[in-house]
DNA sequence: ATTTTCGGCGCGGAAAAACCGCGCTTGTGA
DNA sequence: TCACAAGCGCGGTTTTTCCGCGCCGAAAAT
């Protein structure tokens, strides 16, 4: 339930799943003690703050150039547009998830990319998003 | 903040921005209501609940069989080892987040989805994620 | 140039929610 | 059979949120 809406009170929970509400503020409190649950997040919604254009970006690796990746990841995590971003196997080496404005914002950010790490990056590929069909983190945590 | 940490009272908040907590909080409920927070969620960990395996999967759609997209989109939809799934241009038509405890239960997605929509796809490519450098939905809000 | 209006502030009291100690039940292992 | 530990519900206490009030300042109206 806190994965879909954590902005409700324990005493709602507490009837859903027929428990007394401090019980349920426990196994909450405990839950978040052990790590199970993260953090609890605000998520903001791309349309009202006009970020729609998400695009997934294939990156492939100059091989001279292996060595620099820590630097490069920093400079992703730095990257307010930057989402997500994998380390993957296949053709290419990794894959990111950017979100932005249009597609001036997002030649901007390649273009960015490309002359800050032109010497990593030997390729790239854009796979622009035409509709976001699912949109999260959620995990089932049944089974 | 919220963004990162939605879990703190108001009162930390205003002395970080030098407010009151009443004003804090009434520019909170605003940015709900107005739905520039979406929602307030849980983010549990992967690696407490044992989802370490994140791949990224490419799909080519058979083009005689578009007319049932929507029905696919809801398969992905209850799908819960799908975190998201986009759209997209390129030779692949759909990009799936995918997030499982192992390669065996990675497989036994895959054959779930082959199996069960075999008409509609022509065929897939999985790009394992060896290193997970960034996961979030987080937007920057400036500018 | 003065007045009105309106959005947003801080303050403080009321309502709601979270926290916590207590005694009790239940299931487990010696 | 008994001791123990985990976890429950029940209050009371503390913390947080909610909300009405009066006030201030900027912009619009007179």
């Amino acid at each position: 339930m806190l994965q879909e809406n954590a902005d409700i009170p324990g005493k709602v929970i507490a009837d859903a799943v027929n428990l007394s509400t401090s019980a349920v503020e426990r196994r909450i409190g405990k839950l978040k003690q052990d790590g199970i649950i993260e953090k609890i997040v605000a998520v903001v919604s791309p349309k009202a703050i006009d970020r729609t254009l998400s695009v997934l970006v294939e990156l492939e690796i100059q091989n001279e150039h292996r060595h620099a990746l820590e630097q490069f990841q920093r400079w992703l995590d730095h990257a307010p547009e930057v989402q997500s971003c994998w380390y993957v196997t296949g053709d290419m080496d990794y894959v990111l998830l950017v979100a932005v404005r249009n597609l001036e914002e997002y030649n901007a950010f390649i273009e960015r990319l490309m002359g800050e790490q032109q010497a990593l990056v030997r390729k790239y590929k854009s796979l622009i998003a035409l509709k976001t069909v699912k949109h999260g983190l959620g995990l089932s945590v049944l089974e």
